[in-house]
DNA sequence: ATTATCTATAGATCTATAGATAATGC
DNA sequence: ATTATCTATAGATCTATAGATAATGC
């Protein structure tokens, strides 16, 4: 096949529509963001836009899943027999990279998040965040270190609604750093927050 | 003051207002539903839905706090002394009386609650389900049973965001019956994944 | 010639606001 | 007389679709 001429167009196209809507969305947050100043600043006819992204909350799916990919590659870097303490901890470490400075953006994106990737369940692709971190919680339960009481999928799930939970709270909150949050999140994810 | 006849006169389209986008929704999930259909099941002009709501996602907030009332009645009558996990138990059981049969607004009122309630996060009211959960976690704080490495409050509040994703996780993935995700969503947040 | 990318346009839907009506409190 | 509730209307914004242009593959 390889990348015609019009493959690099249309992406570029792309790419300068998705840049200047997160642009428009940090100014004006994204309920107020206004289509037609996206395409004002990306150069191109209003309905350009809807071309390559169905509605505004695409453009915030395609946020979320392009700040995924270093997370998951981050743990598919880890030693295959690494602690599970250590996997939750680089996943908040590299969350954290990902979200810090785009605070205004956190709660929608979540929220969208939490509406698209329920749809997206049942299909994960392999590379993904959701099933990498599937694959490190089975390999935790084979280990012997997680409760046999439930699925590790599942739990993974849990964990990462926990994440997402977690991000939503400091970005209204400010409290304490992002990191902590997120490493907090997820030791009371293992250990729990009973005392003993 | 005394209640007038106006205020009952706008109370009751209020509420024929509430109900019958509630309806609309459920038909069309709330996305595709037209207000224009909302005020004609109504009998109401177009306009008089927005004096009543701001936006359709006002009807969900509303939808929310409704249901949280009774969770937060709920925990409010069990004993001052009562264990902990036992309260996570009461929420888990009243949430799923409020939600079971609302499956398919599930998703969309989660996401909307995640940003209005951080909008509205500064100033829980007294009988607020956060509030009140928030006294009995200081609660169990002071009789020890909690970690004293974070505060009480915040701990509630991870909890509450715990829920509020299992109940979308719930909604999206049908797994297993909803009460007891949600007693399973409890159960983790006190005692963790980890085996022992 | 066909197809992908983008534009122009028409119609649908939402949002802001000026005004009508009837209840309220003085 | 004043105010709260609701309606009517105009303008803003979105969404669906028909069509233009230029790249592609035969």
């Amino acid at each position: 096949m390889g990348e015609t001429s019009r493959d690099r167009q249309r992406e570029a196209t792309r790419l300068r529509l998705y840049e200047a809507a997160l642009g428009i969305f940090r100014r004006d947050g994204f309920r107020d963001a206004r289509v037609d100043d996206i395409t004002l600043v990306a150069g191109v006819s209003r309905t350009a836009f809807y071309f390559h992204f169905p509605a505004k909350e695409d453009v915030l799916a395609e946020l979320i899943q392009k700040t995924e990919r270093p997370v998951a590659e981050a743990v598919k870097e880890l030693p295959a027999d690494v602690e599970l303490g250590k996997v939750l901890d680089t996943v908040a470490e590299w969350m954290t990279r990902a979200w810090q400075d785009e605070r205004g953006l956190i709660v929608d994106a979540m929220s969208v998040g939490l509406r698209l990737e329920s749809q997206n369940f049942p299909d994960a692709r392999g590379d993904s965040l959701r099933a990498v971190l599937g694959q490190r919680f089975e390999a935790a339960a084979r280990a012997g270190v997680l409760t046999d009481q439930q699925r590790p999928r599942l739990l993974a799930d849990l964990y990462l609604l926990t994440c997402m939970a977690s991000l939503a709270g400091w970005a209204s909150e400010s409290g304490r750093p992002l990191l902590e949050s997120l490493r907090l999140a997820g030791r009371f994810f293992l250990e729990g927050a009973r005392r003993r």
